[in-house]
DNA sequence: CCGATATTGACAGTCGACTCTCAAAGTTGG
DNA sequence: CCAACTTTGAGAGTCGACTGTCAATATCGG
């Protein structure tokens, strides 16, 4: 019972915090009034997030990571591995449940548009890259550090990051389907 | 001779100061050490640079996208979209005086790799991508938010950006053979 | 209900970024 | 050299992040 306790104190500071920099911005928000959203008091804040910056740490973003793997490797064998990385992340897209897809749409928004919580996360980004990179090599039969697999795990986390910084800047339509239009200039690159 | 005195000193204050956040760490490196490495007081470091951040901000910097579009221009017109702003960024690295690169690798890998210059940076990012839409948009005759104008922009920025966070973790060859390698993976997708 | 254990709040205190002020020292034009 | 001007050093002071301690409180096993 101590840990759900716990779990649910944590979650609700962490909350009230995304909430007041994303309102005030980061650095003009003090851990007091955070600690005052939260109904807590300051000392409590620091115990769960040992820092400020802390608080902008996600956990529970990697999951994604787990799924995607498993809907790459169920991708028909005669697509290229382009094609199969684009019909993958659609089928994770598709495939999540509506209350989860919202969740994950708000939190990438957030990493994009707070640039505090973006250079907090940007590690993620880089292991994103080495996931992607992974399952080509995989599925390849070439080295994850082969040329020609980084370059294309660049080239689509690339597009992946771009369509979702594009997407926060101007929302319309689905962020998932941003992505699968990026990813169809690589596959099929329109006449331009 | 105000003038030249003055940027004397603020050019030791800052070469000090990202040496020795080089070393041990932007957190970890105090205000105080800046000024004591400098020879000047801590009032006076502020006085330069009004906040520690400050510190980071190289002048002298200017946006290549001038000099890109520029590029841009003067690629064939046979080529396409994709292929001519390859080209021309791959000419605008090629032009680029050697100390300058130089300087410009070692600033690009700073904001990717310290994350509070990154989030001090993160509009540029977004209006790179604008301007790559641009420069698609007026060749092409298209809109600048045509659907298909800004997925190639997105693409192609993303790749940019993924071959320079990727070529900062792990530094082989040339960042601009990355980006020109990341960009090859579209117009010239190998078979993987 | 009771004791063991985990969590919290209140509080004091350190440290560094940053501000403000004023006197000292260097610089320039005359 | 003098006088106006600019920069600097020094110091005091504010503010917020962060640490450590201790008593109060909540939860659990028995």
């Amino acid at each position: 019972m101590w840990e759900r306790k716990r779990a649910k104190a944590r979650n609700a500071i962490q909350r009230e915090a995304l909430r007041l920099f994303a309102d005030r911005g980061f650095a003009a928000t003090t851990v007091e009034q955070v600690a005052e959203a939260a109904d807590v008091a300051p000392s409590t804040v620091f115990r769960h997030f040992p820092t400020k910056q802390d608080l902008l740490v996600l956990d529970g973003y990697h999951p994604l990571l787990v799924p995607l793997r498993e809907a790459f490797a169920a991708q028909p064998a005669e697509r290229t591995a382009l094609q199969a990385l684009r019909g993958a992340l659609a089928a994770v897209f598709a495939a999540m449940p509506d209350a989860e897809r919202a969740a994950r749409y708000e939190r990438d928004v957030a990493m994009v548009t707070i640039p505090e919580l973006w250079s907090a996360n940007l590690g993620l980004v880089a292991k994103g890259m080495d996931a992607i990179a992974d399952l080509v090599a995989e599925r390849s039969g070439r080295a994850p550090d082969d040329a020609r697999v980084r370059g294309l795990a660049r080239v689509v986390s690339g597009a992946c990051f771009a369509a979702l910084l594009d997407w926060s800047r101007n929302p319309e339509g689905d962020p998932a389907q941003a992505i699968d239009e990026a990813l169809s200039h690589i596959t099929d690159p329109p006449p331009l």
